[in-house]
DNA sequence: TCTCAATATTTTGTATCCAAATCGACAGCA
DNA sequence: TGCTGTCGATTTGGATACAAAATATTGAGA
C-alpha cells in the first residue's frame, strides 16, 4: 500500500496556486438558493476545498479571490470568516487565511463525533423512510456508481460526502443536519491529508448496503453498518500520532 | 402555573432597547483570551443574550452597537455575522439583525440533539473523571447554590448553562464541545421564549445528582440522569405547536 | 559566499464613504 | 373612514481608502 502524499515537509503551505483561478472558476451549476453574493462565494470556495482542488495549507489571499470573483475584498473577507467559523479555513492574524490542516487529534475527534451522531441519524431514517426517500437514496447510489465508472474523481468525492448528507437531511433535525455538514467538510480535509487521493473515501458497496438496511427498515442493522462504515474509512487513513506533533510552539509558551 | 410571557403578539420584535446601552455595558470580567476586538464584541453581545438582557426579537442596530463599543460598524457587522452563523442572531436582508426567536420545531430539535449528545459526553466524563475534575464540578455546583441563595438571576442562568458546558469540555472532544456551546446558547433563547423567566431552567439538585453519578464513575446512571434532566427542562416549557404556526407567508410562495 | 540589517512591497485590518433598500408619514382617493 | 401610493429619513449593503503588520528584497559587511 503506497501513498502518494509527500511526507518530506509535513505541513505543506505551498502557495500552491499560481493558478488559483483555475481551481475555482467553473461554477458547477450547483446553485442552491444562495441569493446573496457572499453566500455564493462561500459556497464556491467550500466546493473547491471539498473537491480537493484547494489542498490543505493553501493560502487564500483576499485580493486574489476578490479579483477572481469580481467583487471587493469585503465579500471575500466575510466568506472566509464564515469558513473559519466552520474550521474549514484557519485564519492567522495579520497573515491571512489558509485551508485548514486538521491535526491527527482533530481528525480522531471528527470521526468520534460522527460515530456518535450518524448511527442515530440513520436509525431514524430507517424507521421512518418513505418509498420516495428510498428511491432518492437509490438514485444517489446509482450516481455514485456512474461517477466511479467514469473515474470522475471530483464527482466521486463530492457524491460520497453527499450520501451521508442526504441521510442527515432525511433524519429531520436541521441542527444535526448542519452539524453533519461541518463534520463532512472536515472529513474531506482529513481524507486528503492522511490518505492517498486515489483511494476513494467511502467504499461504494457500503453505501449500497446502508441503503438496503434502510429499505428493510432495519434500524439496528443500519446503525451497525454505519459504525462499521465509519471505522473502515477511519482505519484506511494514516492517523499516526507522530504526524501531529510538530511541536506547537505557540502553546508551549503561554 | 402561570407564565409571564405576553402571548398577544407571538413574535415580539420590540425595538425594546431605548437603552440598549445598559444591557450590554458592564463587561463581567469574563474574558477568555479573546484578543481581537471583534471577538470581544461577539462575546459581549453573546453574553448579553445568554443572560437574557437582550430578549429574542430585539433589534441589534449596527450603528448603535458601534457607538456603544466605540468602534466602527465594520467590527459590529463581523460579530453579528458570526452570531448569525450560530443561529443566535437572525439576519434579515436590508432589515438588520435580530436576536433569534427559535420556533417550537427548532426548540424541539435542540433538545433532541442534546439528548443524543450529552448522555454520551457525561458517560465519558463519568468513566474517566479525575479527582481534580470532580472537585471542579463540585465547586461549580456550590457556586450555583450560592447564586441561587442570593437570588442573582443572571448568574443563575449563566451558571446553569456553564455546568453543562464544563461537562462537554471535560469529555475531551473539542468539536462536540463547540457544538454543545451552540446548543446551550440556543437553549437559553428557547427557555426565555417558552417559559416564565422566574422558573430557573436547570433544577439545582439535578446538577448535584449528576455530579454524584460522575464521582461514583457510574456511567450508566449518569447518562440516565442526564436524559431525565433534559426531559425535565424540556417538559417545563410550553412547546405548544400552535404557537409556531403563524403561517410563514414567505415559504408558502416559493 | 553567507549573514544580518534596513528598506520596499505586499497583504491584512479598520474606518469611512456612497448607493440601495426599507420604514414611517402624509396626502390623495374611493 | 379606510386604503393606497408617493416622498423623505434612516439603516443596511458593499466598495474604496487609509493604516498597520508581515514578508520579500536589496545591499553592506565579514
Amino acid at each position: 500500500m503506497e501513498h502518494a502524499r509527500d511526507t518530506s515537509k509535513s505541513r505543506p503551505i505551498p502557495e500552491a496556486a499560481g493558478d488559483l483561478r483555475h481551481r475555482i472558476e467553473a461554477p458547477p451549476a450547483r446553485a442552491g438558493k444562495a441569493t446573496r453574493s457572499v453566500d455564493v462565494i462561500f459556497q464556491r470556495i467550500l466546493d473547491a476545498i471539498l473537491e480537493h482542488r484547494l489542498p490543505p495549507g493553501t493560502k487564500l489571499g483576499e485580493e486574489r479571490l476578490a479579483a477572481i470573483f469580481g467583487v471587493s475584498r469585503t465579500q471575500v473577507r466575510q466568506a472566509l470568516a464564515r469558513l473559519t467559523h466552520d474550521r474549514i479555513v484557519t485564519l492567522i492574524a495579520n497573515r491571512g487565511a489558509f485551508v485548514s490542516s486538521p491535526t491527527v487529534t482533530e481528525a480522531r475527534e471528527v470521526f468520534d463525533a460522527r460515530r456518535l451522531i450518524e448511527p442515530d441519524l440513520i436509525r431514524r431514517v430507517a424507521n421512518a423512510a418513505t418509498p420516495a426517500q428510498i428511491r432518492k437514496l437509490r438514485e444517489h447510489v446509482a450516481l455514485e456508481s456512474e461517477a466511479r465508472a467514469g473515474n470522475d474523481k471530483r464527482t466521486i468525492i463530492r457524491l460520497s460526502g453527499d450520501f451521508h448528507q442526504i441521510i442527515a437531511d432525511l433524519a429531520g433535525n436541521t441542527f444535526l443536519a448542519r452539524t453533519m455538514r461541518e463534520l463532512e467538510s472536515l472529513t474531506c480535509l482529513v481524507i486528503i491529508l492522511y490518505d492517498a487521493p486515489n483511494v476513494p473515501s467511502c467504499p461504494f458497496d457500503e453505501h449500497s448496503a446502508l441503503t438496503d438496511a434502510i429499505e428493510a427498515h432495519d434500524a439496528d442493522r443500519a446503525a451497525a453498518l454505519m459504525i462499521e462504515h465509519l471505522d473502515h474509512v477511519e482505519h484506511s487513513l494514516q492517523l499516526t500520532p507522530a504526524q501531529d506533533s510538530e511541536i506547537d510552539l505557540e502553546s508551549v509558551f503561554s
